[in-house]
DNA sequence: TTTCATGTATAGACTGT
DNA sequence: AACAGTCTATACATGAA
């Protein structure tokens, strides 16, 4: 009865597989082998990474109000007579959805507008940061419109007045912005200390909880390739065995962005506390949408990989876990999964090694690649070796310990987080995906669309549940 | 496999200095 | 007239269905 409610919404969905699935630690790749990835478990990979897909219905509704937005905005500031250097705005899309790698919902944009300085910049690196922070400040005084954020030396760039200045205006553009159908709103959140960004949330009218929509809008000073990067990243990420030496070199000749965050921990000193963080999202966006060893990868059909399906599969992992682990896990987030993916990739390259079929395989190992980082202590930036993500007391050592232990229960027990909840009491009617909300309450959030699809669903499975037991009673009343 | 919508890169037109 | 910056049309890439 309860598998044929289940196939009534989900007929692809493989069997649960038997628990726990072994895996050993007899290999030197932690925590994976080849041979020990069951069927059953390969089946559960390859459905859960379909799942992830976001819908097309969605990215339309969401798509055509984060662009409204972004060109209502840039059209503001360009405007905009109070800050003119803010006229000088260029957007540049990054993060996950536009990398395509976002998983479940279309509902998190990343959108930096970056500013190109008016002369040279000079940059100092802060201590302890290992060269993801820095002091940046002109190379000669100007009179370009920057100088409202410049501090009292007249040089160095203030990372404070820049992000209040830049939320400032958006509040102002917020007052005056609508959406156009006029059942939603657009919201600046609080500012956070620690963060570059200006947090814009879509809520619904007459339901403030629900945020339907965010998109982070972060500011970026852009260095010009002729200053090149700094000395912490001039040597270029750890490509060439991968995507070649003629591709870093077209990587390394690109700009770079500082964004204004300030450094972590508490009583910085003042020049600490104007600290801007270097940026290379645009470099990691080109380098995730061409990431083929060979240029004809992911081309045709035939030649199709699954790494993005792994870095999405890998985030998802890692929602679940912050999910299930909130204290602990506090200090991991989905950018220690995408650089462990970057290295992963960048030692793992030929393409035939990432063959779509070889997902499940490809997943663990890629699993096994992050607990190996955790277990370590070592997880280097991808652009600047020197920095550890994993360094105290940024990533704390417990939580390094917990994070371990974490992954190697993921991966020896068949991966429990990426799996349906346990299997279900006969007379359930959902199929276990649809319950998932209920597992992880935040990982998804619903659109109006999928509201419908999810009646829909539950309609159909109530019906051949009653159409299923009437056959039943009927051929046991023949009897 | 195909069809479609969204996102991106590019060249050439346009504009103001 | 020359130039840089901006806008626009187009083709192409990508991924969902």
């Amino acid at each position: 009865m309860n598998s044929t409610a289940q196939d009534a919404e989900d007929s692809s969905a493989p069997a649960i597989p038997a628990i726990p699935l072994a895996f050993t630690d007899q290999n030197d790749t932690p925590g994976f082998q080849e041979g020990l990835i069951s069927p059953e478990l390969a089946q559960w990979i390859r459905f859960r990474a379909e799942k992830l897909k976001l819908r097309l219905d969605d990215r339309k509704w969401a798509a055509e109000l984060v662009n409204h937005l972004r060109d209502s905005l840039l059209e503001f500031l360009k405007k905009s007579d109070d800050q003119p250097y803010f006229q000088l705005a260029r957007v540049l899309n990054s993060g996950s959805y536009y990398e395509m790698v976002k998983i479940h919902n279309a509902n998190e944009f990343d959108i930096m507008l970056t500013f190109p300085p008016p002369s040279r910049l000079n940059w100092t690196e802060l201590g302890q940061y290992q060269g993801l922070f820095y002091q940046v400040s002109l190379c000669r005084p100007t009179h370009s419109p920057i100088r409202s954020f410049l501090l009292e030396d007249g040089l160095t760039i203030s990372a404070s007045k820049f992000i209040s200045e830049m939320y400032l205006l958006v509040r102002r553009f917020i007052r005056t912005y609508k959406v156009s159908d006029n059942s939603c709103h657009w919201v600046v959140n609080r500012k956070r200390v620690n963060s570059p960004a200006v947090t814009l949330s879509l809520l619904e009218v007459g339901n403030g909880k629900q945020e339907l929509l965010s998109v982070d809008v972060v500011p970026a000073l852009e260095v010009s390739s002729k200053q090149g990067w700094p000395q912490a990243a001039r040597a270029g990420p750890d490509v060439d065995h991968w995507l070649g030496k003629k591709a870093k070199r077209a990587l390394i000749s690109q700009n770079c962005f500082f964004v204004p965050k300030r450094p972590p921990g508490r009583n910085l000193d003042d020049i600490a506390k104007e600290g801007w963080r270097i940026s290379f999202s645009h470099i990691e966006k080109q380098i995730i949408s061409s990431h083929g060893n060979k240029k004809t990868c992911c081309e045709s059909a035939a030649t199709k990989c699954c790494r993005k399906q792994c870095l999405k599969l890998l985030k998802c992992l890692i929602e679940g876990l912050k999910q299930r682990y909130t204290k602990e896990l506090d200090a991991l987030c989905s950018y220690h999964g995408k650089t462990a993916f970057l290295h992963t990739l960048s030692t793992r390259a030929e393409d035939s090694l990432w063959a779509r079929r070889q997902l499940p395989v490809c997943f663990m190992h890629l699993l096994g690649a992050l607990e190996g980082h955790a277990r370590s202590g070592l997880l280097p930036h991808f652009f600047i070796p020197n920095a550890n993500l994993f360094a105290q007391p940024t990533f704390p050592r417990k939580a390094l310990v917990f994070l371990t232990n974490a992954l190697e229960e993921q991966r020896t027990h068949g991966l429990p987080l990426l799996m349906p909840p346990a299997p279900a009491p006969p007379m359930e009617i959902c199929s276990p995906y649809e319950t998932q909300p209920l597992q992880y309450p935040d990982l998804q959030k619903t659109s109006p669309v999928e509201n419908v699809s999810n009646k829909m669903l539950f309609f159909v499975a109530v019906a051949v549940v009653v159409f299923v037991c009437l056959v039943a009673c009927w051929k046991h009343m023949a009897n």
